[in-house]
DNA sequence: GGTTCTAGAACC
DNA sequence: GGTTCTAGAACC
């Protein structure tokens, strides 16, 4: 194992910082379990001779999962671990924790440090951070390309860009004016409303 | 009826254009239609007293129509009309068109243009353009300019002075979100204060 | 932190 | 023009 020994010091720098996994990510990972003891043949369907068909599972190299039906996994398992029933959210979700589509033909998902058996490393699992940089992010790809032979033209498209999401901005700011000076209005109106009352003075 | 009679002359400028409307509208159409005189007590069904529960249909307005049954429509309905099986796919070519999700606890989604019984307005449907917004005044002339041997030079000065002002539209923008929920705090507890003095109902 | 609705972008 | 994968943003 290559993990760190329970009393290692800490590497300089870090602040020990005992870390629960995200909500989402403890119960997917639930799912899996739940399902990999009472998936398949469950119950007396099995008896029966009747075998549930696969709802999901871990893959066979269990680094990733496979959600085999997704209207059985919507309806029947999402509820009972989320507060919906919507696939899409699910995949919403799995998206922001970085996890990967990684075939075409089925709904399989994997991550890094999504893998069966090893649920202390769900706790390293962060949500994807957004950009620091203040670029709008439909430039970062442009800007950062290697492409030079369309320099040019990439440089009138993300002017174009620029100028848009600057023309959006200002409709906001203007959005935005308008409606502090709405409040700024009522605030008057109500400390006028209140004076009638007291003269204590207010301390807001 | 308000529409344009066949041989009427064309408005000058404009260019005579027999408009087909988009596959992805017709087939969409077409799969209403179709669900519409054969859906809900199909076939045999029917005459046992099971009638088969609606997959998809128009509303009762005929504004729009609903997915009752996304696994269903997603797997009966979607391989017969597209070239996938995909829910959210579907979903994705809606927006695409500009349909808007109109319930919360539906899937029932409207557009404009998309009534039952008007299949000739699907042709006016388009996508959804990327470029609705015109220049910024201050630029304008500098990027319309003949001048054509500093046009890199001003193209990359340009964009400099684009990101940068972006990013102080940004700033403002953070800050003026912060005086409006300043602000929305102050109104809470003035009103808070007011109604200890008067039952009256305040009119703003 | 989760859920929903919509859009960007790459690829076909 | 369609399909897929992922992300932005608003709202809860």
């Amino acid at each position: 194992m290559a993990t760190t020994p329970p009393h290692a010091p800490e590497p300089a720098g870090m602040t020990r910082k005992i870390k629960c996994p995200a909500p989402f990510l403890s119960k997917t990972y639930d799912l899996l379990e739940e399902e990999e003891i009472c998936g398949g043949g469950r119950g007396g369907g099995a008896a029966h001779g009747v075998e549930r068909l696969r709802i999901v599972s871990w893959n066979s190299e269990g680094n990733g999962f496979v959600v085999w039906s997704p209207a059985d996994f919507s309806e029947a398992m999402l509820p009972k671990y989320f507060k919906h029933n919507n696939f899409s959210s699910f995949i919403r979700q799995l998206n922001t924790y970085g996890f990967k589509k990684t075939a075409s033909k089925r709904w399989e998902f994997q991550h890094e440090k999504f893998k069966r058996g090893q649920r202390h490393l769900l706790a390293e699992i962060g949500r994807k951070k957004c950009d620091p940089s203040g670029f709008p992010p439909f430039l970062k790809a442009k800007y950062c390309s290697k492409n030079k032979s369309n320099n040019n033209n990439n440089n009138t498209k993300n002017m174009v860009m620029l100028m848009e999401e600057n023309n959006k901005l200002r409709r906001e700011r203007k959005d935005l004016e308008m409606q502090i000076s709405h409040f700024k209005n009522l605030e008057m109106k109500l400390l006028e409303c209140l004076s009638q009352y007291t003269t204590m003075p207010l301390l807001f």
